[in-house]
DNA sequence: TGTACATCAGTGAACGCGCGTTCACTGATGTAC
DNA sequence: TGTACATCAGTGAACGCGCGTTCACTGATGTAC
């Protein structure tokens, strides 16, 4: 039974802990991120941690969830936008999803290694999973709409499969140097696109 | 300086080493492996695992350069099965790979979350990477060879790109039992060859 | 084939440190009259 | 507008535990003659 933050001050500091938790995930890594090394960074003692957060993987979850979140915002905005113009602008537009992603992705020092973070512990793994689950159902709602006579399990694998890769993508963006981010954008909108090509 | 294993006996006890570490990932993840755990589980006092490894990363990383070895074998026996078979050999045969990788990672207990582990560790990810990179210089090899004229680069960024994918859906096997292993295998092989194809 | 010695492969026990977490408390902010 | 009180948001200091790692040592295996 933990506090959420009532007051501004309170909701800062629970941004911040956040925040630095991020940065921290990239510096030392989910094998070596501690509570006592996020309140020292954060400027705060660790029972402050503790009045929001109920242990330390209440912390990367929430820092996971926040993440998430903010992705599923632009997903919503992107289906929103091509959700009248039929299924060819749903398609067609799919880099524009792979971009926006990658510029919460970006925008956030320690996003990727959240995202990461969030893949390779077994405590974490079910968070990332229902999430990407989330977003192939929306996915799913937002094609179905305009492809009834598809199988809609079928549709669904495809767009799982999708929304696993068009992660890989965003997480291997700062990793590889070697392809540009719009090489990475457009190869993958290529790929996608013809897994979804044939159910459409 | 560490030793290497010598004798029968010390050869078993590093390979139980590494056995051990690749199931405690999968039970307790990288973030609450420790080197006596792995030695309590081993059956071994602390002494004996450094004896061969240098410290704790020295062991996850021997873990996975090891996984990662025993898949370019199989990536290196399905290159010499088609490399004189012509390009179309090389695209239509890629659900094979994909399928003998997945045995590969299947074969081990913690084969999926050691490299889940290997994405994660900032002190890790580099050896995924670096391996990843090699994978894709073998296939841009044996591409290359039926395919002189087109721009190297570009082959490889698609490589790089596909081989990233085809572990992600490895990876992404035993976590989403809503997709049959065969289906992941046949789409995947869709999207990859949809990126490889107007290459070749 | 047997013995002496060198090397290899471990054990037993502990070290200092930082971990996750908690207790009892103080200071800051909001609210009622 | 000022004061009394309730609630919220933190601090200071420490706890026991398991961490990564090491030292000095014993037992097992290989080798030379």
């Amino acid at each position: 039974v933990k506090a959420s933050p009532r007051q501004e001050r309170a909701q800062a500091t629970y941004e911040r802990l956040l925040d630095v938790a991020g940065a921290l995930l990239a510096e030392v890594g989910i094998e070596r991120i501690s509570t006592n090394l996020i309140c020292a960074r954060a400027g705060v003692t660790p029972p402050a941690l503790y009045r929001y957060f109920g242990d330390k993987y209440a912390v990367l979850a929430a820092l996971g969830q926040r993440l998430m979140a903010r992705q599923n915002d632009v997903l919503e905005a992107w289906i929103a936008r091509h959700r009248g113009c039929g299924v060819a602008a749903l398609v067609d537009h799919i880099e524009d999803l792979l971009r926006e992603t990658a510029a919460v992705t970006r925008a956030e020092p320690g996003a990727a290694w959240t995202l990461r973070a969030l893949t390779a512990s077994p405590q974490l793994a079910p968070i990332r999973v229902e999430s990407h689950r989330y977003v192939t159902d929306r996915l799913v709602e937002a094609y179905q709409a305009h492809l009834p006579e598809i199988d809609r399990e079928t549709l669904w694998q495809r767009l799982r499969l999708a929304v696993e890769f068009g992660f890989a993508a965003d997480v291997m963006l700062q990793e590889e140097e070697r392809i540009p981010a719009e090489t990475v954008f457009a190869l993958t909108g290529q790929m996608l696109r013809g897994a979804l090509l044939p159910a459409a």
